[in-house]
DNA sequence: ATGGTTTTTACTGCGTC
DNA sequence: GACGCGGTAAAAACCAT
């Protein structure tokens, strides 16, 4: 047990990350330039002790790494090859064979015993990993949704469908990592306030085509409703990280309203229509937003954003623009 | 695997500050 | 001259078959 404490306690810094030390920027309070950044992303102070900021991403450990390939493989790794059962082999097994110490049989009495045993043994064993499982993907959920900013609720929603997957015996085959993730993304498309799978991908150690995967395995199985994402969904987001006014977020939501009505919106991303009504948005009420700035925000090319927005304008023409 | 569609990348030209 | 914008061609990514 000792052993497995201290591999979890020790840093596993990759060496692309031994930059983070000391970051070129100088205390305001002491006017130090001793700043650094600690493993769990607080910039801080080395002489005064204050704290300059923090990084919401968690930049710390990759989990653990349970050897030196580990921490090579740069940041993501998967099951650990070596560790392959959740207790490390630590816990106890008790022999299927009805002898004692010196080899001979057990009376009956003793044998009932031991089958109760060995039964409950066995039912605490594997509760026990379960546990362990959801624990660690909470962990994960939570990690990644405070990293998107995501409210209280969608973490809740998170954590019950992984329950459930749990439940339903998806886990095999599929890792926590790759599970808790695709929960994280359905929860939040559920709850109306999607978050693009770039965004994600973003947050969590596995590949943007295992999430996809997963999510889509996991929404089967668990037979999830979600609809297609509302482009308007994500029109308050992009309004608000370029600064737009009200009146403009309206725009844009009438924009997708109307394109929507026309049919002119199917087949393309929800993203690129929502960042290209935000744009347009702006032009019509004369704030201030260019397409690289709103490019930025939606992570969408500028030349989608153009297509985009052509298209909704074009759209609007039918109806006579103010 | 394949083919069709959408998105991205990279580049070019135009007008303006 | 840099910047914002528009267009285009070719590559890449995606999706259904």
């Amino acid at each position: 047990m000792s052993d497995q404490t201290t591999q979890r306690l020790s840093k596993t810094k990759t060496p692309e990350e031994e930059t983070n030390e000391s970051v070129g920027q100088q205390c305001p309070e002491c006017e130090s330039e001793d700043i650094s950044v600690t493993d769990v992303g607080e910039t801080v102070c080395e002489s005064c002790g204050l704290v300059l900021g923090e990084d919401l991403v968690d930049r710390g450990p990759e989990w653990r790494a349970f050897n030196p390939q580990d921490k090579q493989e740069k940041s993501r790794v998967g099951a650990p090859t070596t560790n392959t059962m959740h207790d490390k082999g630590l816990s106890t097994n008790i022999d299927w064979r009805n002898r004692d110490a010196y080899g001979n049989a057990l009376s009956s009495r003793q044998r009932q015993r031991m089958d109760r045993l060995r039964k409950w043994n066995e039912r605490f064993r594997t509760r026990d990993s379960r546990e362990r499982n959801l624990k660690q993907a909470l962990g994960e959920i939570d990690r990644m949704s405070s990293a998107l900013g995501l409210p209280k609720n969608v973490r809740e929603t998170a954590s019950v469908i992984y329950r459930r997957a749990l439940e339903e015996d998806l886990l095999p085959g599929r890792s926590i990592e790759g599970v808790s993730t695709a929960c994280v993304y359905a929860a939040a498309r559920q709850a109306g306030m999607p978050r693009s799978l770039d965004e994600i991908t973003e947050v969590s150690r596995v590949e943007k085509s295992e999430i996809a995967r997963t999510y889509r395995y996991v929404a089967r199985e668990l037979k999830l409703e979600v609809k297609p994402a509302d482009p308007e969904s994500y029109v308050p987001r992009f309004a608000s990280g370029l600064g737009l006014s009200e009146e403009a977020e309206q725009r844009a939501r009438s924009l997708l309203q109307n394109a929507k009505s026309k049919g002119v919106h199917s087949g393309k991303s929800p993203v690129g229509l929502a960042a290209a009504a935000v744009y347009a948005a702006a032009l019509l009420t004369n704030e201030k937003t260019t397409q690289s700035a709103v490019s930025e925000v939606a992570d969408i090319s500028e030349v989608t954003i153009r297509n985009r927005y052509h298209e909704l304008l074009e759209a609007e023409e039918g109806i006579g623009v103010a």
